[in-house]
RNA sequence: CGGGGUGUAGCGCAGCCUGGUAGCGCAACUGCUUUGGGAGCAGUGGGUCGGGGGUUCGAAUCCCUCCACCCCGACCA
């Protein structure tokens, strides 16, 4: 490819509303541009990339033998209504009609789809197992699209579905399916970790998310020093601390904290250790408890992990924090001044929160904490749950090793889904033994178009993206500096041009006559690997000046041979 | 959806308070010069000032209304 004849556009100033780098980058190299919100379009340059992506999923789906299919972006409401997710999936679902007034979706996943295919399609165990998967745009109506194509509402997504005769096959395909996964980023040139996920109201009994790792990632994933123990915060066990509090050294005393509306201030003001402190958190109750309010305690230097609150069979879903003016007639007393002993309401408390003593929280009654409370002494000891998010340093649940924190950018998601749609959609095979079995299913996803975005937070530095090889929109960027001046210069450069392109490479030649700054910094911008500078200097050396995107010194090759020389620096 | 903010040339912004010929930088186009890290000079094109309504002799500017886009949304107990 010739830059006189690729579109490329390239700007110096940052959109005003891109927030991070790789959005920011992705519109400064011109990869794609904004239609409306959370809808994009990608240039000839962006999808390139986006098709590297797609090609390296589809090569390994198709190697492990499942079957590319295509369904249809537009579905009819009835099959939604069947399983219940016309309602469920609330607004996420972009819902349509058409003249006649029947309702459609756009498809934000295609479980409805393939199940009703699957029951039409499949009749025997003699079937199974079978894995079909498509690569298709989705639609997703975000309450809050943002940072570009990373949490788009329209985007490219390869979904996987699996049937099996049981959930011996099941699993078996599940984990076959974790080792494409892992070599499909592998191959993508990207670092990442597979961690154990919240399998969530579907059930299930397992789940992975793959993470590109990323400091700008949305999730964090907790993983073992030590061991190969990994998941999703979400899902991380605190583990119990075990034993009994110690026994209490103080009286308990209410004590005036006019000005501690926090724990915070109630650390800095009164001397108190964090890890003395309890916070207390009313969240809605279901209808089913009658009781209106939870109180939900963790220790003061911790927080609520939402998931694991919601398990709790008293708490509503989704999980709802009372508001100032709920907790005051409830309690009697504002936020700020909340704590177990004598709260008229179903408590439940952090395991961690059980072993301590001497602690302070709130009175329930304005302006006043509690301190030196004990447990049975000052207030009976609520049940227990583990509640809280795991932090820096916990052991980790696996006995193997402590607990660190990273942050991720989920990029793909496997999930056993059992027959949450085969039963409700009546999707079953004959069995070996003659009779009726309802079909297991697996369901598999990767996010193609947030790898692309995924891999440029992972790849980047000041002067633009560093792409993995692999997914690079060219290999190799040759700039000939001065071209129109110097015969030698187009020489060399056109017969590089057409060596390596003889050579399968793809290779990008910078014919555009501007000054050898744009050149650097536009192909630095868009990030192109490997970088061959031709100039009458080398020349008269009889050198090309080669450089790695990622190199920070300028290497050389010779002249003769130089096609020979780049293709041996290629991954 | 709740809260906040912004809409002026392709992009980044000024002008608005205090109404009076719509501006600057980048990008684009033409010409000349220049050519190893986003060139210089000269010239050119490009605007329903988000839409609608109102006030006024006169509205980008003041008022009303609609729309779009952006940011924040348990961590407070």
């Amino acid at each position: 490819m010739r830059t006189s004849n690729f579109h490329i556009i390239t700007t110096r100033e940052t959109p005003a509303d891109a927030e991070i780098v790789s959005h920011q980058l992705m519109l400064r190299s011109g990869m794609i541009r904004k239609l409306t919100a959370g809808i994009y379009s990608w240039s000839p340059l962006g999808w390139r990339v986006l098709k590297k992506v797609e090609r390296i999923v589809r090569e390994e789906m198709d190697r492990a033998g499942y079957l590319e299919m295509l369904m249809p972006a537009v579905q009819p409401a009835e099959l939604w209504k069947e399983t219940g997710r016309w309602e469920d999936f609330g607004d996420q679902l972009l819902k349509i009609h058409d003249r006649a007034g029947r309702d459609y979706v756009f498809g934000p996943t295609h479980e409805e789809v393939i199940t009703d295919l699957a029951r039409n399609e499949l009749r025997s165990y003699k079937q199974l197992p079978v894995t079909f998967y498509q690569i298709q745009t989705k639609f997703r109506d975000e309450i809050r699209p943002r940072f570009g194509v990373m949490r788009a509402r329209e985007f490219l997504m390869k979904d996987a579905y699996s049937f099996h005769i049981d959930e011996v096959s099941l699993d078996q395909t599940y984990w076959e399916m974790y080792d494409v996964y892992s070599r499909i980023f592998e191959r993508a040139g990207l670092r990442f970790r597979a961690v154990r996920a919240d399998s969530g109201a579907i059930g299930g009994s397992q789940s992975h998310e793959f993470h590109v790792l990323a400091e700008s990632g949305e999730d964090q994933i907790a993983f073992s020093s030590d061991s190969d123990f990994a998941a999703n915060v979400e899902l991380a066990e605190a583990v119990a601390p075990g034993g009994e509090p110690a026994a209490p050294t103080e009286d308990l005393r209410l004590v005036d904290t006019p000005d501690a509306q926090t724990i915070n201030e109630l650390v800095e003001q009164f001397g108190v250790p964090v890890e003395k402190t309890v916070k207390t958190l009313i969240v809605e109750a279901t209808e089913e408890s009658g009781a209106g309010f939870v109180a939900l305690l963790v220790r003061g230097d911790h927080s609520l992990n939402e998931f694991k609150a919601v398990k709790l069979p008293q708490v509503a879903v989704p999980l709802r924090f009372a508001t100032d003016e709920e907790i005051r007639s409830a309690v009697g007393a504002g936020p700020g001044s909340l704590g177990p002993v004598k709260l008229e309401m179903p408590c439940f408390i952090d395991r961690s929160v059980a072993v301590m003593s001497d602690f302070a929280a709130g009175a329930n009654q304005d302006g006043k904490h509690y301190f030196g409370i004990n447990w049975s002494r000052d207030v009976e000891m609520p049940p227990q749950a583990d509640l809280r998010n795991v932090i820096e340093g916990d052991p980790s649940p696996d006995g193997t090793g402590s607990i660190q924190l990273a942050r991720g950018i989920e990029v793909g998601h496997i999930f056993q889904l059992g027959t949450k749609y085969s039963e409700s959609m009546n999707a079953v095979v004959l069995g070996e033994d003659g009779k009726s079995h309802v079909m297991p299913m697996g369901c598999y996803g990767i996010g193609v178009s947030r790898i692309v975005a995924a891999a440029i937070e992972q790849n980047h530095d000041d002067n633009g993206i560093c792409w993995p090889e692999p997914i690079a929109p060219f290999q190799v960027a040759i700039l000939p500096m001065n071209a129109k001046k110097s015969h030698r210069v187009r020489e060399a450069a056109e017969q590089l041009y057409s060596e390596l392109q003889e050579a399968g490479v793809e290779v990008i030649l910078d014919d555009r006559n501007v000054r050898p700054g744009v050149m650097f910094n536009d192909m630095e911008l868009i990030g192109i690997p490997h970088r061959v500078v031709i100039g009458e200097r080398g020349l008269d050396q009889g050198v090309l000046e080669y450089r790695k995107r990622t190199d920070s010194e300028n290497g050389e090759v010779p002249l003769q041979g130089a096609a020979e020389a780049i293709l041996q620096r290629l991954a």
